[in-house]
Parts: structure tokens; C-alpha cells; sequence
DNA sequence: TAAAAAAATGTAAACGTTTACATCAAGAGG
DNA sequence: CCTCTTGATGTAAACGTTTACATTTTTTTA
């Protein structure tokens, strides 16, 4: 309503003061700082924080974009970014591009528009023009779940390659050797692809041949996993273990499973990735490949803001991803796990 | 980088032609929009909105304030106010209040100096004095999840004690008499509050005593869940069915009574309350109160934005609750569910 | 106590749009 | 051919801050 203006008239000094008595308080003199906040009380002064980014060119918002909200594992990430940002006083504008290209595009650039500062992006192809742009124009950027090893952008990621490998690893060490994996479609997002070729080459290493019908890409949904573990159990030679490509899967191939009338995991082994926060309250508790989602955020704005005040080189972050074992893995029927391993 | 004085330059008209280009491109002549819009091309021209919202006084930004984006109901929810938001062009700023008024005033304080055009609030407190305040000074907003009705505000909720109804009767029709119920705590919604009430009011329209040691308070989570059932198990006559405040608690109930030993539903029946998306994928699949938390988003932006240009008497809108009854609720053991109910 | 230095305050332009109003050009009607 | 109308375009002020620089006031120092 009033303006720094009004305050001014009515406290008898100039904008500048007042702006002053805002922004670096210590820098007037207290008799007048009391009589500015008085001035502001007295007409009920509303700090503008858009006439401000216009006049500084700073908005202090920045732009989140994600493939959807309702995937915990980018809600817990959304999380870490906008507690970190709140604790530096930056808003966060979220954006939902559901897996798709066309709406990441058209996001990136209403908020190019709005002014942001900068920003965070699962991206569902860190290889396109979309990034090479904002790279090109110099917008602070960086790219979350993206594993682009000492590529030109900054990242935060985890390493998909290893954590298929450890999820298969981890089934081979049981005693399965049919093992199959559910993947997020590979033209989605590069991550399903990164996570396949870890299961995949971890076959390899283990001498167990590769069986092209034992993978099956669908979406990421319950419902994308429950009728892919159908597919998978139809075959003559079902997989008696199965790798799923994140947990939502992981979680619609166990109620698929039990509905083919398999009881877990006697019967069939899942792993999932991920690690959302219900994981481990499942039945059977999920065994998972962890990623530290909140961290990953948090990390992301971190080096977003960093990013902002000194550009400088780009900067990539692999974090930790960890092997969560519960309950819905073990040694197939009749077989003991790990044999040979601790025989000495 | 370039504004529009340089389009404008380059093209040889003037800024308000250039903007009219922009904004209502069917009152410029064919020949000088395409002269201005190949100048738009040449010297990259981006629009800037930021500075558009400084002359209109309109940021085309919405604030929306959750508790958390962890819970996947607000997390459906929220993608319901932004899918439509995204529809009208509106940019919506998230902010996590983790439940705490403070941190709630402070995000308010904080989206109204950033010149929201208007506020969606998931509010601890729809009677608070924030709420009176900014319906004083006449900012639009809507409360979402609250159930204010008839009152002097905006809002769209369920009826909660129709919920806690709902679910209670439901197991009192399995045969239950033994009851228990899970709560959040009261003194942080008053979400919590009323569907406790519409579990007590049941109970008593059943004849059935109040027995306050079958009430505990905790935090909406997983572990709320699993430490509370423990609680109400120790007693000396437990329950055989309880009521979940929301579906983490019930969630984490099942999993502590299963580490108790009891096998469900045979030995105690729990009914939730959101109906998240991986409810009817637990194991037992959940019985709960559905809330449509996407439509409910969706709905408050709605009439956010429709107030925003408009006004008007404050409306509310009580969406409808549904008892979906899945595996985890049965007759207590050795009794047969509703007795009476269709034997004539 | 006066000059110099430091601190506090004021002045005014700038940020990139929008928009009410003025002007101008061109076609219509007489 | 002149006037009137209509549509296209231009002019310039406004939006609410910040900030470099100028000016004034206060403090320090000799």
C-alpha cells in the first residue's frame, strides 16, 4: 500500500534512508532509524521484494524443476532445496515436467522469464539443446540426478552405474542367477539406462549370460511394475530375482507378484532403488539401492547459489549410493546364500 | 539482455509498439509486427517478466504453504494447484512450513513481499491470527485442508469428522467394539481434532463406551505410527481395531504391531485416512478415507484465482470423503461381520 | 578551535515494462 | 477537395526500489 516514499515524507528524510535503514541498518544513525521504523509502522510499510529484484536485476528466486512431485524421492529432494534456499532467504518456484521434454522446455523458459536467479533441474535428458543453451547463455545452472562425469555442466548425481551393479551384485551373492530387471523406459530418462547397464555388466563379470527377455521398460509407476513382473513371471524360464529401477516399481512388482500367487521372498527376490521414506515399512521391508535424495537437493542449492555469485567451473558431485538390505531379497529355494564366501 | 527500447531501436518504432507486439499482437499492423518481431530475433530478445510485474503490479505468482512435501497427500495436492496454475500461466512458490506457525507467518511475510498475487495455505490453524490478518488487509487466499465451514474465508476441505465417522463405523460394522485410535497431535491441526471427533461421536451412537486410554496423540509420520500401536498394545485390554489418523500413521502401525507379533487383519484391523497412492499396494492393502487431495489442489487454485480478479463472499467447498475398504480391516476373530446387518 | 577525516544523509538517475493520451496517416463521405 | 472517422503508432510518465555521487553533519586530531 505505502511506499518507501510515504515513509519518507513522513518520517522527514530521503529514500535513501530509508532503503538504508532496511538494507544495512548499522549504516544510520539510531535516532533516525528509530524515527524511519516509527514512519513505517505508523503507515503500515509493506517491503516490495519485486521492486527490488527489478531494480537490482535479482529476483532472489530460483527455479526447481522436477519430473514429478509425487515420486518421494523427488519430493524428498525438493525438500533439501528449499531448506537450504529458505535458510539463504531465496524462494523456489517448482516445476512439474512430467518426463516430458516439451513441458521441461517450456518451463525453463517461463522461468527465464520470471527472472530467477538460477536454476535446478532433473532433467529427463541432460544431454539435450535445452541444456547446451542455458549453458551457452551463461544462466547458473545445475542439473540434480544427472551423472554427466566431468562434462561441462554442473551436477549433483549418483552414480546409476554402480548402484545397478551393487543391486545385482547383491542378488548374485544370494544364489540367484536368473536374475531380471524392470526399467524406466530408456528414452525417458538416462538414468534407467545407466542403472540397466551396471545390472547388465555385472552379469557379465559374474559369467551369467545376458537374457534380453528378462528386461522389461515401463514407466515409473506402481502400476508400470505390477504388469511388468506379470510379463516377466509368463515366461517359460521365469527370473527368480528381479531388479527394479526404482522403488515404485520395485513395490508394484511385489503386489504383482504375490497376485501371481508367489510368496516373497521365498519365492522371488526384489530390489528396488531409491530408498523412499516407506521403504522399509513395507511387507516384505524393501531391499534397495539408496540414494540420498534430501542431501542431493540440498547439495544442488548449495552449489546453485555458489554458482551464482562466482560462476567459475563447473563442478560435479557423485554421492553415495548405498545398498539397503531387508526383507525382500534371499537366497533362492534351496540354495544357501553366498557359498563359498565366508567358507575359508 | 537486450530490452525492449533496443527492439524498438533496431526496428524503428517505439517501446509501446514493441509491447504491443508482445501483448496484443492484433492491434500492431502485419508489416510492423513481423518488422518488430524479426528485431526480436536479432538482438535475442527476452521478455522480461519480473519487470512487467513491477508496472502491472501483477507477478503472475502464487504462493502455496504446506506443512510438508514429504506427505504424499499434500504432495498430490500440490501437483493439483500447479497443473492447473501452469494452465493459466501462474507461477506458484512452494514453501514447507514442517507444521510450525512460526515458520508458516514467516513464509507468508516472506511470499507478500514478494508480491504474490495470491496465497493457498495448507494452514496448523485456520483460526489463527495470521489468517485474520490477511483476510483484514484483503489478500486473496484459499485454505486448503481446512474445513472452516460457513466461516468468513475461502477454503476447500473435507469434512473430517465425517471421515472419522466413516472409518469408525466401519469397523464397528465388522463387529469391532474395541476401538482405538491413532491421532496427530490436536494441538498441531485441527485436522487431527475433528476426525477424532466424528470416532467418538460414532462410538457413542453405538452405544459404544469412550475408553480414553484408546486415544494417543502423535506426530503425523511412519514412526508416530509404529510407536504409538505399541503403546495401545501394552495395555491390558487392547484394541482390536484402530483408527489411523492419517495413512504414514497407519502405515506404521501395521509394521509395529507385525514386530508385535500379530498377524492383520486376523488380530487387529487398522483403517487409515488420505488414500495415498500406495495404499492399495501395502500388504494388507489399506483400508482408508479417501481424500481427493488433487482435486482438491486443483480446485483451491481455481477459486484462488477466480477471487484474484474477483473478489467477492468467501466460498467453501467440502469435497467428498470415501471409505475404501481394502485387506487391512476384518471381523475381530471368531465373530462374524455385521451381524444383524442383512439377516431381515 | 580550526582543519581534516569520517560518518550520515540527500539527490537523482536508473532498472524494463505498461498505458493513458496525443499524434498522425489513410480511407470514407459529402 | 475538405472534413471526419478510424486505426496505427508515438510520447512520456509511472511503477518502488537501489545506488553512485554529492552534500551535509559529526567526530577526530593537532
Amino acid at each position: 500500500m505505502s511506499t518507501m516514499r510515504d515513509v519518507a515524507r513522513l518520517a522527514q528524510v530521503s529514500t535513501a534512508t530509508v532503503s538504508r535503514v532496511i538494507n544495512s541498518p548499522d549504516s544510520v544513525r539510531e535516532k533516525t532509524r528509530e524515527k524511519v521504523q516509527r514512519a513505517m509502522k505508523m503507515c503500515n510499510y509493506k517491503y516490495n521484494a519485486l521492486a527490488r529484484g527489478f531494480a537490482t536485476k535479482k529476483s532472489n528466486t530460483i527455479g526447481l524443476i522436477i519430473p514429478s512431485i509425487n515420486n518421494p524421492v523427488f519430493a524428498e529432494s525438493t525438500l533439501g532445496v528449499q531448506e537450504y534456499a529458505d535458510k539463504k532467504q531465496i524462494k523456489v518456484i517448482l516445476g512439474n515436467s512430467s518426463y516430458k521434454v516439451s513441458q521441461e522446455e517450456s518451463l525453463i523458459k517461463a522461468l527465464r522469464e520470471s527472472q530467477v536467479d538460477g536454476l535446478i533441474i532433473t532433467t529427463t535428458n541432460p544431454q539435450g539443446e535445452i541444456i547446451r543453451t542455458l549453458t551457452d547463455e551463461k544462466v547458473p545452472f545445475v542439473l540434480l540426478f544427472s551423472t554427466v562425469k566431468g562434462g561441462p555442466v554442473s551436477a549433483v548425481g549418483v552414480d546409476n552405474y554402480r548402484g545397478g551393479y551393487l543391486a545385482t551384485e547383491h542378488l548374485i551373492s544370494l544364489g540367484h542367477s536368473r536374475i531380471g530387471m524392470i526399467a524406466g523406459s530408456f528414452s525417458v530418462t538416462d538414468r534407467a539406462y545407466h542403472r540397466w547397464h551396471g545390472y547388465r555388466q555385472c552379469l557379465k563379470d559374474h559369467g551369467i549370460p545376458y537374457d534380453k527377455n528378462l528386461l522389461v521398460q515401463t514407466e515409473y509407476s506402481l502400476s508400470g511394475g505390477r504388469d511388468s513382473i506379470k510379463q516377466l513371471l509368463d515366461q517359460e524360464l521365469p527370473p527368480g530375482a528381479v531388479f527394479c529401477s526404482n522403488d515404485y516399481i520395485a513395490l508394484g512388482a511385489i503386489k504383482g507378484a504375490r497376485e501371481a500367487g508367489l510368496s516373497l521372498p521365498e519365492d522371488l527376490s526384489i530390489v528396488g532403488f531409491d530408498d523412499m521414506p516407506t521403504a522399509s515399512y513395507m511387507v516384505p521391508a524393501l531391499t534397495t539401492v539408496r540414494q540420498p535424495a534430501y542431501d542431493m537437493g540440498r547439495r544442488a542449492c548449495e552449489l546453485l547459489l555458489q554458482k551464482m555469485e562466482n560462476p567459475g567451473k563447473p563442478e560435479q558431485h557423485m554421492m553415495e549410493t548405498k545398498l539397503v538390505v531387508r526383507e525382500s531379497t534371499a537366497a533362492p529355494q534351496g540354495i544357501k546364500a553366498d557359498e563359498g564366501g565366508d567358507r575359508q
